[in-house]
DNA sequence: TAAAGAAATGAATACGTAACCATTTTGGTG
DNA sequence: CACCAAAATGGTTACGTATTCATTTCTTTA
């Protein structure tokens, strides 16, 4: 490992030069940059940035706690989140929380010296959440929401399960269904407030239509669906919580052979990109500005570490995406 | 910042001992121990593990760099590498490599210090091989395979070409057409020599065969499916060398009104998890085996970091995998 | 040419930990 | 009780950089 005493040494200067050169150039005659950058050359000499990152506490690593890319959901946001800050010359650390791993993920990230951490994996009851501010480095929130109120980027969820019910209603169905996650998640809990908001604009009673709260991985929604097609009355639109379920389940509805949306309308929330392919074509409601979730995140929380803001609480508003996986009733 | 050396004084030992109850317990007196436990929980220390790799010269840091993730392959090998990585106490600093990045990612890279780099950003001719081999840190290439054929974990990319192109030959066609990537890729290069070797064994002029070398991203691939579509006899097979690419010629088919696989069949190689969605059903060539090739990859990343292996090369056995998108020709 | 101020360089130190070596304490044995 | 080995603890240093402060060298001006 040759180190700028290395460097210093072979060019005959001072390790207090070497460091000059590569940081304040500035301050150095020409003539001695130029020995220092051929002993450089020479010795093949390569910063090392942990020991940078000791003296300077500045790591230059963002920590991101990411829900698992099957959910296409996180693989918008985790592009647009890891292009951004290395774009901005940071590097990031990726973790993929499932209600497995999640603990272990905290505490290694706890002990992680990141500038910043940036998460969507946080209950709205949360003691992680205390932990990060005990910390003292900014922390952002992704389409989640912490009771505290603070440090979040989310969609207007409460409006976006309004939106797509009414859509679906106002295509005449009036045999719905909700299959959501736990509500101890904002996302799902806003959510289903809308959805039960609009079938009381409809005249429908919430407590008579079925409603599935699942953990959002494959199997439990599976489980799900199953249960679903054991109803007496079956559904003819299925309103699912996250484009991750909606698009799940358009499979499970594909597999058993049924056709969509003729035997079932789906419509989902989150306007991610593969909803966008014309295979699933999947009637969404998202964003109405172009941006990303993510990226929005992420520029916020870089304004918290120039100190630009303080704390961030930005709730995006929605529209609907009509596409084929919802049509009239007939 | 509370240090080991604050938690000493407070617990009235010294720093070595405070290390020692972290580290290595079972050198320190129960008694020791509960005193330090006591001043670490009061103080509320969190060691700093940047001056712990400054000491220990290691970082506990994997470098991984990734396609962009629009590509389903990286979505599945991103997840593979990430969890594997992270359950093995790991941390992962992921980049997306395009065209466009990927020189910055290298200089970011070459100057972190990681303690190893799995990539599939390697060319088959690529001076950031030998940069690589002077960092004198583990590395490997997944998906991607260097001239100099070291430190590898590929499918059998001529196997996979081949089987793609004898399953659409065998069903009948004889109007194909080839769309891939770049040659510099070990990839796209042996899959095309696959494609071709199943052409001459049906007698076909591999010459004669319309051949579409384009850029892997959205608008070059939209450009390549124009170009194909001015063709005087169109094909009526498309053999996409990796699923990412069969999925948006399946979705640019769609969008412009053709049907999947009535006017057109597409066969893809990967075997990407999204291809195996009902509404995709994508047929495709890959792995024999179970495995991720991700995981695979960094399965023997570890064994080379753990000096169990000292140099992987390895070339995994593939299979068709025969679903919707493709038929018999009437 | 001398003096003063600016520019350039260097020496010493801090960052927070693990590791090495030295020293003290403990426990067991004759 | 004395002695010795083993256990427990502490002092010091190294890791490689940036930074602070002091010193030297150069440039300008009277």
């Amino acid at each position: 490992m040759v180190s700028s005493k290395d460097v210093a040494k072979h060019a005959g200067v001072s390790q207090t030069t070497v460091s000059r050169v590569l940081n304040t150039p500035e301050l150095v005659k020409p003539k001695t940059i130029e020995k220092v950058m051929q002993a450089i050359e020479e010795l093949n000499y390569v910063p090392n940035d942990i020991a940078r990152s000791l003296v300077q506490k500045k790591t230059g690593i963002i920590t991101l706690i990411s829900g698992p890319l099957h959910n296409p959901f996180f693989v918008d946001t985790t592009t647009a989140i890891v292009n951004y800050v290395n774009a901005r010359g940071y590097k990031v650390n990726v973790y993929f929380g499932t209600e497995d791993n999640l603990n272990s993920i905290y505490n290694a990230v706890l002990e992680t010296k990141a500038d910043a951490i940036i998460l969507s994996s946080m209950l709205y009851q949360d003691d992680l959440f205390y932990k990060l501010e005990k910390l003292a480095i900014p922390f952002i929130m992704f389409n989640r929401k912490h009771k505290e109120n603070r440090h979040f980027v989310e969609i207007d969820n409460v409006q976006a399960g309004y939106l797509a019910t009414k859509h679906v209603l106002s295509l005449g169905h009036d045999s719905l269904c909700w299959i959501g996650g736990p509500h101890q998640m904002s996302t799902f809990y806003g959510r289903y407030l809308g959805f039960e908001q609009a079938l009381q604009d409809y005249g429908l009673d919430a407590k008579l239509v079925p409603t599935f709260l699942t953990n959002t991985n494959k199997m439990d929604i599976e489980r799900a669906f199953a249960e679903l097609l054991q109803l007496e009355k079956r559904p003819t639109a299925i309103c699912a919580a996250t484009d991750a379920i909606a698009i799940e389940i358009l499979n499970l509805c594909l597999e058993r052979g049924f056709q969509v949306p003729r035997d079932f309308n789906i419509i989902g929330i989150d306007n991610v990109e593969l909803s966008k392919h014309h295979s699933i074509a999947l009637t969404t409601v998202g964003l109405t500005s172009e941006e990303n979730l993510g990226f929005i995140a992420i520029e916020k929380l870089f304004e918290v570490m120039e100190k630009k803001s303080t704390c961030i609480r930005q709730t995006e508003s929605v529209k609907i995406f009509p596409r084929n996986t919802t049509c009239k009733i007939n």
